[in-house]
DNA sequence: GCTGAAAGAGGTGATAG
DNA sequence: CTATCACCTCTTTCAGC
């Protein structure tokens, strides 16, 4: 993990269909040198995926809203993780500091998606209580990715 | 816009290095169809941009933060976009409804980094008050994009 | 760990159906 | 949209430093 390595995970982040040339060129190396050392990061986790940002707008999910959880004092936490990760409407789920337990990121089509996210965690007694704030406008987002069953 | 379409956008998220012949055969097309709705795709923008998905820690980013912002009644709510937009802790600002008016996520390599952060933005007036959750554990999180250099 | 060259896979863009 | 083909860039590998 040196200096060239770190260049190289930028240039793919920023195009990672750019050719092994045209990244040796900008870093200084032959394309063996960048292919080996590409190879490289991605085994050792470093590159977890070669991946695409979509727009969420575009794929019916052009609205984003922040979910603060309270799980119940009872609560099968294991559970409420399991759901979380498999959950289509969210793009992000972390365990945080502070009066909530869990913030989430959410993204529907709608606001009636917000509503309907909410209940169905609630019925599921999965969440005791919630604070919800929408999204106006984004100035910095990460790369959304759809999630989806893609043989 | 079809559910063609949404299953190649699924198909190059989880790996947008699979060959036009492997998408083609996931769901049901031939190379050339696939390659023209790709063209098309990335054209119309529904596909932003062929990406990594970085490990943070890697990259001496392992903690994320959560930071509530309240901007000054006087504030220069453009600067404070611009500075965001390019500060290279920042994943991701959006503005939100509710009491606070933005809400950034940042990764850093240490709980030095938040505290810098939060004083680089307080030192330029950009920011009148701010709250902040710490990233204990993750169970989703979308894709990280390393940035270039300060630009 | 790098270079450079050679071999091979795969993307590209045409064709016709 | 499919099927095929020729073209050709890019990836991959390997000998050698």
């Amino acid at each position: 993990m040196d200096d060239i390595d770190r260049q190289i995970v930028i240039c793919l982040g920023e195009d990672c269909r750019r050719s092994l040339a045209d990244i040796g060129g900008a870093v200084g190396l032959s394309t063996s040198a960048v292919n080996e050392r590409i190879r490289r990061l991605a085994a050792a986790g470093v590159i977890r995926r070669f991946t695409v940002d979509a727009d969420p707008e575009a794929l019916g999910r052009g609205i984003a809203a922040f979910v603060f959880v309270g799980l119940a004092a009872d609560a099968d936490e294991a559970a409420f993780r399991a759901v979380a990760a498999g959950h289509p409407d969210i793009v992000e789920c972390q365990h945080v500091t502070g009066g909530w337990n869990y913030l989430i990121k959410i993204r529907v089509g709608s606001l009636a998606g917000i509503e309907a996210f909410l209940d169905g965690f609630k019925r599921r007694r999965l969440i005791a209580r919630s604070e919800t704030m929408i999204a106006l406008s984004t100035v910095v987002e990460p790369p959304f990715r759809p999630k989806g069953e893609a043989t």
